[in-house]
RNA sequence: GCGUGAGUAGCUCAGCAGGAUAGAGCGUCCCUCUCCUAAAGGGAAGGUCGCGGGUUCGAAUCCCGCCUCGCGCACCA
């Protein structure tokens, strides 16, 4: 049984007794969803619900009198054997072990489906993430969004979602003129332009270039020559990174092609007859201020070039027209101040600004001997994803930024890295996986096999809360898609590992010596590999690997 | 100043969609491998959940105020 089912059944339940005048709780005070939680002290059952504590204000009726009540009709759903009333009017829920093991087998049967979910159904999600501009390599906080994004886009899957994952490639603008400039410097042998970009990189990309393209210096405008060539390059290598790491996207979207294909033209004139637009200090300004903006944003500069925010509304436009229902954004903390701008431009549109949803990540520093480190890209001293998966692998990187909420800054320090420590909780998570491969493996040596399965023979306290854990398993894949909060299935794994060993430690799969198998060594079995199925699946959504053996 | 995120164990962080005795990893100190992987498990120590009010049966969680730190507040992208 999973929280969820014992949910649903005591959801009728309740509705049951209101229908029978057992209780007179207003419509709109009855929850869709009774919640059930685990409590933290055993003594309090397997599963508890404070419903009764919240019915009590809207029903007038103490607490403890709903919760005696609802307990005769708790009693009877099946695989309930025990309801107590605690405390203030909580219900302690205890369940047959029988009842509480069947988990077992439907997991195992379930296997790569289970946690997964129909709930999220027919929404076609644009999920943008990184987008870093390809004048650089991909750093630390783009890093941080390829992890957290790729699995939540995982994650949105898991619950039946269709997903495009996409990267605004900015290739238009002045970033990538400082690109090209810095790249012609490098070729000349001149230094790194004031406001250009240092770097190895630099030189790397000037000179693979000039292999190319001998005689690129003597072309009519090698400067344009120069940024082609070299966005073409960075980019190329920014996917190779990228698909290293686990991440690929779905499409890469130019931002030239908007400007290319008249898009942003049609838009900027459509917003004019819509009288969203007007004429200031010889720009084109948009009313932001009219949809929620804090201030009014040019979209036009006075020199005639767009600024950037006109290509980001015709963006949004472009991923309307390709069907898709919620576009969201996942963008670092210092570019936070666009929300209300990508906001107010799909109410401008005529959108709604729901259909927009920005995920705010904040950043990731690197700290070294306790004292944060400034990363700069012009003195090309960045901490590149590279850098990164170098040292540590993909799996504890992809593992390590996805662990934290986004909300959190988190500090890198270097020396904890290079030290190649165990703190990486990773491998705590791992290492329960291929535990219960070797526990797999050396049950098919002894000839214990999953033919039978006897619930009831698992009734053992670490039996319990791991089957507990894992039924718990797929709330948590929904909470994460509800809250786009990736970190819940690292730590949800974390909790299941630690249940695991805890489990393994006390309850043997195969016989000792020349003890018979039994009943109860196959139905272990049975959880052993469910255990294994859960915590692969979630190291799946996670992007990183389940071994076998470690 | 305004906006926004954070402040919880020595360190790094969960918990915040109100619940019962506030958790995990790492670090420190004990203990457990003649039998499934000790990258594990058990135990100990360690907390004014930034501070002050409020809401209620109940607040780390919600509301208000204050303090500290990060990040924004462009005709840059």
């Amino acid at each position: 049984m999973t929280p969820e089912e014992l949910s649903a059944a005591i959801t009728s339940a309740l509705t049951a007794s209101v229908d029978a005048g057992e209780l007179a709780v207003p419509a709109e005070a009855l929850p869709k969803e009774v919640r059930v939680e685990r409590p933290k002290n055993r003594e309090h059952g397997d599963w508890a619900t404070n419903i009764a504590l919240q019915l009590a204000k809207p029903a007038g009726v103490p607490p403890r009198k709903i919760a005696e009540v609802l307990t005769a009709r708790l009693a009877e759903i099946p695989g309930v054997s025990r309801v107590e009333i605690a405390g203030p009017g909580f219900l302690n829920i205890t369940v047959d072990a029988a009842a509480a093991g069947e988990l077992a087998k439907a997991i195992v049967e379930a296997g790569t489906a289970f946690g997964s979910n129909t709930a999220m159904a027919g929404t076609r999600i644009n999920l943008e993430f990184v987008s870093a501009n390809p004048t650089g390599p991909i750093h630390l906080g783009g890093t941080r969004w390829a992890a957290v994004g790729d699995s939540l886009a995982r994650i949105f899957q898991s619950q039946g979602a269709d997903v495009t994952r996409e990267y605004y490639f900015n290739d238009h603008g002045i970033q990538i003129d400082r690109f090209a400039r810095s790249l012609l410097a490098s070729a000349k042998g001149e230094p790194a332009p004031e406001d250009g970009y240092g770097g190895d990189y630099i030189t790397e990309i000037a000179d693979a270039v000039t292999a190319a393209h001998p005689d690129i210096l003597a072309a009519a405008d090698p400067q344009e020559e120069f940024r082609s060539h070299g966005v073409e390059l960075m980019f190329a290598a920014i996917k190779e990174s990228l698909h290293e790491f686990g991440v690929d996207f779905d499409v890469y979207f130019h931002e030239n092609s908007l400007f290319e294909d008249g898009a942003v033209e049609k838009l900027l004139e459509q917003l004019k007859g819509l009288g969203h637009l007007y004429a200031k200090d010889g720009a084109w300004w948009l009313k932001s201020t009219a949809f929620g903006d804090d201030k009014d944003r040019v979209v036009i500069k006075s020199d005639g070039h767009a600024a950037y925010i006109a290509g980001d509304i015709a963006y949004f436009k472009n991923k309307r027209d390709r069907g898709f229902d919620l576009c969201i954004y996942m963008l670092g903390a210092d570019h936070h101040g666009y929300v209300a701008r990508l906001k107010a431009a799909a109410d401008a549109l005529g959108d709604d600004a729901d259909r927009v949803e920005v995920l705010i990540g904040q950043m990731v520093n690197l700290v070294k001997d306790g004292v944060p480190l400034r990363m700069s890209k012009r003195a090309g001293t960045v901490v590149t994803m590279e850098d990164l998966v170098d040292v540590v692998g993909t799996d504890a990187a992809r593992y390590s930024l996805a662990r934290f909420s986004s909300d959190s800054n988190i500090d890198i320090d270097l020396d904890v890295l290079t030290k190649r420590s165990n703190e990486n909780p990773v491998f705590y998570v791992q290492y329960a996986h291929a535990r219960t491969c070797a526990v797999a493996r050396n049950a098919a040596a002894t000839g214990v096999e999953r033919t039978a399965f006897d619930a009831a023979a698992l009734t053992h306290a670490t039996e319990s809360e791991l089957l507990a854990v894992l039924g718990q398993y797929p709330g948590v894949l929904a909470q994460a898609a509800a809250y786009r909060e990736p970190h819940r299935v690292a730590r949800h794994l974390e909790v299941i590992a630690g249940a695991y060993h805890r489990w393994y430690d006390v309850c043997r799969v195969t016989p000792l010596g020349d003890e018979p198998v039994t009943d109860v060594n196959r139905t272990r079995l049975w959880l052993n590999d469910a255990t294994s199925q859960v915590l692969a699946n979630g190291l799946g959504l996670l992007g990183v690997t389940a071994p076998e053996r470690m």
